[in-house]
DNA sequence: CTGTATCCTACGCGATACTG
DNA sequence: CAGTATCGCGTAGGATACAG
């Protein structure tokens, strides 16, 4: 196999860590997962299992999928993976406190977009119907 | 060709809208474009090339990108277009109060990003030493 | 249980060409 | 200038199988 796909990480994101650097870890926990891995985490520390199914509450989560955002987030130290030797074998993924930081103004950005969710269908229903009257079907 | 390229916005999200809406809304303010689109209208209104050059600083948005992003944060209500019926063509982007709420939010994101990224590159270079070590070459 | 390796398809997204 | 239409590549990411 090439070197390309050594880890999680695409290649095209590699090319790209050159020229803006925070814009990556920007992605990173904004990314589909990251988010929800985030603000599960924020309130308490979860094994894979237990946090494949709390974030698949949302839609599912690929076991790799789940992995690699945890690979990332570790990487970039907002998590922290605790592997015991045990058998069974029992991880758990705890928040940082540079993770915490980022995690709660992830979780303020949702918090809001909720919020303004009705404001949002309002003014995307008034954009169809703009298009509609205009566009004749 | 199918019904999926009616517009912008791709296949998938829509199976998804069901499901988690503000979801979907999170991911139009922090997608790739849709930042740092938001992040320069929070300075002043835009015309299209002009955004297309600003936002082009931090790696080639092609037009038909920067339409879409533009497009579906207009029907979001984050970004206001005015289009002028003059010859040559001339359109500018603002952008709307609700807008300015999550651009302000995802700027402070971003600026936290930056402000921490030394930190993310310490975190980055102690896990790629501890697996360099472990995982003999 | 916690992953990793492999395969495969859908689709994000850039490039190009064309329209008003 | 401000887009839209079309094409093509590469990758995200789900499903599955296997390993420790």
């Amino acid at each position: 196999m090439g070197v390309s796909e050594r880890d999680g990480r695409g290649a095209r994101e590699e090319r790209r860590e050159a020229m803006c650097p925070h814009r990556l870890v920007l992605e990173h926990v904004t990314s589909r997962w990251g988010v929800l891995v985030l603000d599960a985490l924020l309130d308490r520390p979860y094994r894979f299992s237990e946090l494949r199914r709390e974030v698949g509450k949302v839609g599912t989560v690929s076991e790799k999928m789940l992995a690699q955002t945890l690979r990332t987030l570790e990487r970039d130290g907002f998590v922290h993976r605790d592997a015991k030797p045990v058998i069974p074998p029992r991880v758990d993924y705890s928040i940082t406190e540079l993770g915490r930081e980022a995690a709660e103004q992830v979780r303020a950005l949702a918090r809001w977009t909720g919020a303004r969710m009705a404001d949002v269908q309002r003014a995307r229903a008034a954009y169809d119907a703009a298009r509609e009257t205009s566009t004749a079907v």
